[in-house]
Formats: structure tokens, C-alpha cells, sequence
DNA sequence: TATGAATGAGTCTTCATTCAT
DNA sequence: AATGAATGAAGACTCATTCAT
């Protein structure tokens, strides 16, 4: 039954992944996901133990599903190109309401112990900086942009990131306000802008 | 008797600072604060009926101790001084442990309908970029630092210091991280670092 | 101070009926009555320990004040005359919604233990059986009413008028009904109506 | 399990039927339903949320298991042999002390919107009275009794029992007071007793 | 595997009553 | 006399977790 059992699994993460978008991480009780799975109490014992377990394996499939430099790069794309597509789909996911694990994700690692956070959570923000990082550094090999300190550069987008996000759930921002922010982030790195970003 | 239970609402509102920031504010319950207090269930009744009407108090008193540009600014500051001193505050809140807010008021300010939350924790942001822009704004004028938009420039400092607040909570940062990211943030602002912040 | 402290304990007696009145007898509260009252909870003890104690000098205070036979019975009224008087002021009193213990002396008697119960509630009732059994045979020596059974007939018109009173607080009681009722009961007594009773 | 659940839940009705009849309405915690049934607080949640709800059905089961003019009537029965039989069984109710829910009723019913009471217990009164119109136009026409105003005395007669009903809550009643008046009322009717009532 | 009834600990909230002032 | 802060018991309700079937 390993395939029965692996399908109904990944039933109860998807279910639960609505439900956590919903109502964030700490309010979520195990009377929720039962509801909104259509399973008996027992059974979702059979899988998970905890709301903890199960957002576990929720973020764990969310990390499966999204890649953060989507696929729309081409071979050809210039560095300021690249960044303005990242920030782009970043804006997307901040201004996203419906869908979103935002409130959830905080909760959760406001929770978890520091190493736990520092593994998982941190892992993440790296490797987007590396990557970030990168590119910066392509863009200013290549007389694209200017920056000579291109890790700093690099985390200091992740933080700003980190900012808008958690902004977006304690004040609220508009997509002017982002807009305006990554415009002047560009700035800083010689890149003017000249399009109204979507 | 309007004296002893004022200082007596004020005790309870010291004390449940305490718990909030042990424990934050989800998880915080009346029997925790009457605990810490010391007092009868009812007697915690007589000055609060929910956990959020004191969070809201100690937040109000908050308010009153905390100053964002303290004292310390001098006269014949230059602005970049000032902004040094600023962030050389904002990186000991960030990096403050005990006896830190942080966590309770993300969660509390998480569950606030929208328009409680622009209006409360907006307009301490708001307040803190007027008075960066204006910072800003002299420090261009007098040819100490390099700035064509104060005010994006601005809001961007406090974008980043949600950021690195929130990012304290998730995955943890260190003094360094943050040491790096002021010093990035000034040269873009064409404010050469020499000295070790702190 | 016997003097004020009377009065105190009057104005306590009837801020408690309106209180009653509004509330019936078993969800009031010492604190309603401290706050009807604008007296402090140690001081309303002075005067009183108990709702029930309270209610007790409320129903007291309340036969003081009424006369079932109201004033308007004139030296020379029939016996049918006086009859009519008796009923027409007992449907007001049916229909009275605001300012009525009703409910609350249901509630208090269905509490109380048989024997006080008999002692007080009874009373009232047997002496207005009483007199009604006195009218009554007055009618009927002097031809204006038909009846061999005086005093069950006097019972009859007290249990029916029981009947009406806890239907008004049950299923609810029209004007139109309680009348035709009082029309019925009379014609049995050989009363035939000719006006519109009010 | 709907089988086992469902006589559980009866279990629970008949408990609580008892707890009822024993301590009236407004006194009743879901605690003593608890205790009663030997379950627990949680356990009980699963029925029933409120005492309330749990009346409801307490009642609604009483109406499956009552009717009011019993099977006892035969085919050949006189309209006053109907009418004895009927007041005999509700002299038996009204003096029922045991297993009575006279009490929880009345008191249930104080509380209850207007136009819930209207509704529910309005309507077994008016079915009662049409019943009693019906068999006293039969007897007025077959001569067994005389009466020109079928429904007021119908009415005339619930509203009696009423009466009777709340005085047994109040004053207390005796066998003897509810024999003579209803007597009293046959005699209004044209039938004069002879028998001992009981 | 799967069900869902059952448990009991834990939280919130109210209230009569007391007591120092 | 009078105040009103304080108490603690009691009731309502929820939830994670277990277990017989």
C-alpha cells in the first residue's frame, strides 16, 4: 500500500498547505486539517503527529515545487535583466494574499529553536544570496552596473526582501511603495531604470 | 484608592511585558500573566480582560520610555553622525535578547485586522523615515554624503531594519551581518566607514 | 443615622425592582443591583446578603403599594360593576411589560421551599379569593348574578387569571384574548357584557 | 457507529430528562449533565453544545412519547366522559412531583425569544383547545352538555389548567382544589359530577 | 489502515463574598 | 457606614491525543 499511503500523504500536505495559508501556523489546530482533508482524527494520526511534522512537510514540498530564478532567463539575458525578472516575481509573491505561506512561515520559525531556524530557514537566504551575488558580479564585470562589494549588495536585496515581506503583514505595503524600493535599490547599483515595472 | 490601583495596573503591565517578551503573544494566557504577577485570576479581571487590551498597554508604554533618536545626539552632530548613532541603536534592539518585544509584537501586529494595524504600527515607520529623510536631506545639502532620493533612501534604511529585525527571529543575525550591512548602506550614501561601529 | 440609613435601604429596595424587573429573579446579579444602585459592592452588603434577601423586602414593599381593590369602587357599586373593575385591572397588570416583577416572581416562588412558598404566595392568593367570594355572593343575593358555588367560582377566577399571567410570560397573551376570556368567565355568571371592556 | 452514537445520544436525553425534572432549567450546568450520564466534559461536547440545545430535544422526545387524549378513549365514548378523561390525566400531570418538567419548562420558556415561544408552545396549546372546541360542540349538540361559546370555554379550560399548572409551582395545589374546580367548570357546562374523581 | 468516540487537562470568564482602609 | 480591591471556586468550552473496533 506504500503508493496508497504516499498518495493520501501528499493529500493531507496539500489540504494542510491551504489551511496554513489561511490562518498562518499557530492557530491551526489538528480539527482543521481533519475538516478540511475529509479524514478521520485517527487517520491523520497514522501520518502526522503534530501540526508541526505536517508544516514541516509542507514547506518541504513548497521548496520541491518553486525555483526562485524561474525558468523565463534566457541564455542571453544581461545581469540587469536577470535581477529585474528576480525582483519581479518577488513583488508578485509579496503582494500575494491568497496562497501565501507568509504569516505561516513566520510563526513558525518565531517557534522553532535557533539551530533549527539557522539550518533550515538561513539555508534558503544563502543560497538566493550566492546566486544573487553572481549575477551582480557578472553585471559589473561586464560594466552593466557598479558595485564593488557585490556580497553585500547581494544580502542587502535579502534583507530588504525579508523587510517588504514582513511589512506586508504588520503595515501593509502597496506595489508603489516596492516598486519604488527596488528602483532605488537598482540606483545604487548604477542601474537606472526607464520601464514601469509590472 | 485610584493611586494604589493605578501603580497596581502598572505592575501587572511591567510584569506581562516580561512574559511577552519570554514568550511572545500567541502563546501568552491570562494564567501566565497572573502567575508572573502573583495575583488572583479575578484580580488580573479587574484591570484587563484579555491578553490583547495589556498588550496594547504595554505596548502604549512602551511608547513613552523609548525614543527612537536619543539624547546622546549632540548639537553640532554631523548628519552622518547622527545616522551612525541611529543604526548604532537600532543594532542593539535588533540584537537585544532578553527583555525583547520583537517576536510578541510581529505576532501581535500578524492578527490585527489591517486597518488597526496601519494605523498603529505605520505610523511609528512613517515617523522614523520623516525623520531619516530629513537627516538625509541636510547631510546632501552640506555636501557630507551623496543623495538624489532622501526619501526612498530613507524608507529603504527601515526596510532594511525590518528585515534584519525579522530576520533576528527567523534565522538569526549576527552583529557582524549587521555591521556589514550599515557599512553598505553608507557607502551608497557615499559615507565612508572607518571606524568599528558598536 | 437610623434615619438616612433607612432611606438608603429604600432607594436599594427600588433601584432592585426595576433591576428585577427587567431581569427576573435568578440572573440577577449582586452587581447589577451595586451598579443600578451606583453603591459599592461592601456597602450593598450593609444592607443586604443575598439577592434572595433583597427580593424578599422588593415583594414587601410591593404589597404596600397595592391594593387589589383599587380606590375606584364607589359606595353604591353593583356587584358586577365591581367585578368588571377587579378584571380590567388585572389585565392591565397582564399586559404590563415594562415595570412587572412577573417573571421574576414566577422564578423566585419556583426556588423557594413548599412551605414558605404556601405561607406567602398563598396568602395573597386565598384573600383575594376572599373577597371575590364575598362579591360574588353579594351579586347573587341581590339577583345581579347567577351562582351556587360561591367560592369555587372565586377560585375559578384566580386560577384562571394565574393562567393568564404565566401565558403572558409563555406563549404570549393578546388584549383581545384576556378579554374574551373575562367575557366568557362572566357570562358563566350569568353577567352578560355589553360594553367594550378597556 | 451512528447505531452506538445514537443511543448514546438518547442515553444522554434520558440523563438529562432527569437532571431536569430535579432541578428546573436555569440551575443546570453541562456538569451536572456530566455527572449524570457518567461522562465526560469533553464526551458531552460531542452531542450537545448547550444546555439549551439538550432541552430542546428533551422536549422534543417528551412529544414523541405523550398524546394528549390517551388511547383510553373508546369508540362509544360521550363528549363528557372525553372531557373527565382528559382532566383526569392532566390532574395526574399537574400533581405529579417526581419526574415532572413542569419547572424546566416554565423557566425555559421565560427566557426564550417571543416568537420562539409563540411558535413551540403556542402550538400544543392551540392543538389542545381545538381538540376540547371539538368534543364540546359534539356534547353541546347531542344535549350532554350546554354551551354557546364552544371556544371560548375551550380556551377557557386550558387557560384554567395553566393555572392550575404554575399555582402547583407556586402555592402548591391539593387533589381536592383541582377535583372541585374542575367540577366547578363541568357544572359551568351543564354537567353536574357524580362520580370521585381520581 | 482507518474510524470517530472518548478523555481530561487547560483556558477563559464570572460571581458571591470578604476585608483592609 | 462605606468603599472597592481582591479572592477563589465554579462553569463553559476547546483541543491534542488515545483506543476499541
Amino acid at each position: 500500500m506504500g503508493d496508497k499511503s504516499a498518495r493520501k500523504k501528499q493529500l493531507i500536505i496539500e489540504k494542510a498547505r491551504e489551511v496554513f495559508c489561511k490562518r498562518g501556523y499557530k492557530d491551526v489546530t489538528m480539527k482543521d486539517i481533519v475538516d478540511a482533508c475529509g479524514i478521520s482524527r485517527g487517520g491523520l494520526y497514522l501520518y502526522f503527529d503534530s501540526t508541526r511534522k505536517l508544516f514541516l512537510e509542507v514547506l518541504e514540498s513548497e521548496q520541491d515545487s518553486e525555483d526562485i530564478f524561474s525558468g523565463k532567463i534566457s541564455e542571453n539575458s544581461t545581469a540587469a535583466e536577470i535581477l529585474v525578472l528576480f525582483l519581479v516575481e518577488q513583488k508578485k509573491e509579496i503582494l500575494r494574499k491568497r496562497n501565501s505561506l507568509l504569516k505561516a512561515i513566520y510563526e513558525f520559525y518565531f517557534e522553532e529553536k535557533p539551530d533549527i531556524k539557522e539550518d533550515s530557514y538561513r539555508k534558503d537566504f544563502d543560497s538566493a544570496v550566492s546566486v544573487l551575488q553572481r549575477v551582480i558580479e557578472l553585471g559589473a564585470a561586464s560594466g552593466e552596473l557598479v558595485c564593488d562589494k557585490p556580497e553585500e549588495a547581494a544580502v542587502n536585496i535579502m534583507v530588504m526582501l525579508e523587510g517588504l515581506k514582513v511589512m506586508s503583514l504588520t503595515m501593509g505595503v502597496s506595489a508603489e511603495l516596492i516598486d519604488r524600493q527596488f528602483i532605488y535599490i537598482l540606483s545604487t547599483l548604477g542601474v537606472e531604470d526607464d520601464s514601469d515595472a509590472q
